[in-house]
DNA sequence: CTGAAAGCGCTTACAG
DNA sequence: CTGAAAGCGCTTACAG
């Protein structure tokens, strides 16, 4: 029913050897030949079947990308930092090569051993994954021996075939809370929501660190629940007890604290001190803008992205550890 | 090297048939032929091979999201309204059945004959897009005999195997006029991204029915670029010219236009009346908060889902069109 | 460069 | 329920 190899190679008056190589970009023929085979396909509308080619070859050129168990069921809409992911993934996918990317979430309902099935069903070539996971999956996704690159991944364990990329997050928390300090603000929160990630621990070490370089009190919230709502429940709890500054780990708390601040008749900015972490397009619409610790988001899943195509293109090798530069971002709010 | 059904059947004593039929969920078999079939598989940690499974049955369980090419370059980043839909697209997938789902997007460099090339080698079950798409594009999918669904598409043409998901965009855009009169706004300015695109000429239509009711002027503005940059023009423009009220095609828009009013020191909501349309979650997040049109973006993006996977599985016919419905939401701009 | 052959892992009649 | 067979569309040695 479908035009195949064979249509193509009659059509040509070659061999189907000759059309796969062709397509395969594999041996070398005159000028003539490729150019007989390509008009012949384009006259039949041949379209290789990848299908196909993944039984023979086992690859299947599919990526899975593999969002973290903490995020919620609304992953895309009420998370900015995955949108720029994807964008970024996306992006490079389309420039450099003939993949497809799947995702495989928990937040989607998945379990683990569902995101087990889909990668071996599906047979991906290559993963990318966010954030933290057990050891029993990771150990996993080793024996797989595909590669995988984590992003914002902190596991101390080796793996042969994963590579990291994670952000300076420890100078960015220290950033942030020294230009608090700096702008005269002294009794300064800090608002988190996942108190026992490694990611979240490093910006509140380093929190921690320049607050009591100044001799200052450290005072750490942790909440649950949405980013922006958790921020609307801080900024009660801060106004209350008379803080005049906060340092989120992140913008979407930010922006909470900020809406809420600002029902409170308190002028952002002045009277309290406000710094977030991410950089996302949200703390730039906000009014007051947002001060806020940009980690490269986009460039960390481009390079996350090159880096696995890299591998799976034999081109580098696994096993390093990208560490990204983070800056601080002054606009209005500290 | 794969674990293969011959091995299953081998070690569960059975023949690949029976156990192709087990996985295939296919005919009936006892109680204990099922399990032995299943306790084998298990035990050898068989995985069906879709690949191959596709290449016989021509079915790959791949669905593909077409978005439109007025979508800029960081769709998700930038377009909440892609987020929900997407988000909602995963949910049902997880819920049904086993679907995977591959983005097509002429925002990320592809072109249609990109996006045709993907279709075909990938061999894509169905189809769902968002906006408009040239009448050769349409064709082709057509051609293609495979299910498509549309969302937010206005086309008249007849094409046997689409349903349409549209909003009531009139009733949206009557109804955010009508707020804004009825609040006491005269000198109400239109503000749009896109005044070709049949979508927004319905929202537009509609504004200039409710504002010549009322005898009032109408006055559409139209503007290229990002959402939020283009609103923040627009206030400009609307501010120099005595405007004391505006209704945004969409929520960005109207996020752009605050940003900038409360820059001038407008008082938005009181001075000047803002409504958008979209009811996305930003609105809810800047101060004043957004008064908007809900359009009911998540139950758009899952009843596309449901429909196209009830069309998969033969369980519906296509060719209807469904209006969802619109509400007001009063907040603080108007 | 060709051409016949084997095989990737599955499903699908079909005769028993 | 079984079991042998054909075939989906491709790639990959291999002898010429």
């Amino acid at each position: 029913m479908s035009i195949t190899v064979i249509d193509v190679a009659k059509e040509a008056g070659v061999s189907r050897t000759t059309v796969s190589n062709v397509f395969g970009g594999r041996a070398k023929y005159s000028d003539e030949t490729r150019a007989a085979v390509l008009a012949a396909a384009e006259k039949l509308g041949y379209k290789p079947n990848l299908a196909a080619r993944s039984l023979i070859t086992n690859q299947s050129r599919l990526i899975g990308l593999i969002l973290p168990s903490y995020v919620d069921t609304n992953t895309l809409a009420n998370n900015p930092f995955y949108n720029i992911i994807m964008d970024s993934i996306y992006a490079v996918l389309r420039d450099e090569a003939y993949y497809d990317l799947l995702i495989f979430s928990v937040p989607y309902q998945e379990t683990q051993s569902q995101i087990r099935d889909r990668i071996e069903t599906r047979n991906v070539d290559g993963i990318l994954a966010i954030g933290e996971y057990d050891q029993n999956f990771l150990r996993y996704l080793e024996s797989k021996a595909i590669p995988v690159i984590m992003i914002d991944n902190y596991s101390q364990e080796k793996y042969e075939n994963f590579s990291y990329i994670n952000s300076d997050d420890e100078t960015g928390g220290y950033l942030a809370t020294r230009q608090l300090i700096a702008n005269g603000y002294k009794k300064i929160g800090l608002c988190t929501l996942d108190l026992a990630s490694p990611l979240m621990q490093k910006r509140i070490d380093s929190y921690q660190n320049a607050i009591q370089e100044s001799g200052y009190q450290t005072c750490i919230f942790d909440r649950t629940g949405s980013p922006f709502d958790a921020g609307i429940r801080f900024a009660d709890w801060l106004f209350a007890h008379h803080f005049d500054a906060a340092f989120c780990t992140e913008d979407m708390v930010a922006v909470g604290v900020l809406h809420r601040m600002l029902r409170l008749g308190v002028s952002v900015g002045k009277e309290f001190g406000l710094i977030g972490f991410d950089n996302i397009l949200i703390g730039t619409q906000v009014n007051p803008e947002l001060t806020t610790v940009d980690q490269r988001i986009y460039e960390k899943g481009a390079t996350a992205t090159k880096t696995l195509l890299d591998s799976l293109k034999k081109k580098s090798s696994l096993g390093s550890r990208l560490i990204l530069p983070v800056d601080l971002v002054s606009r209005e709010t500290a």
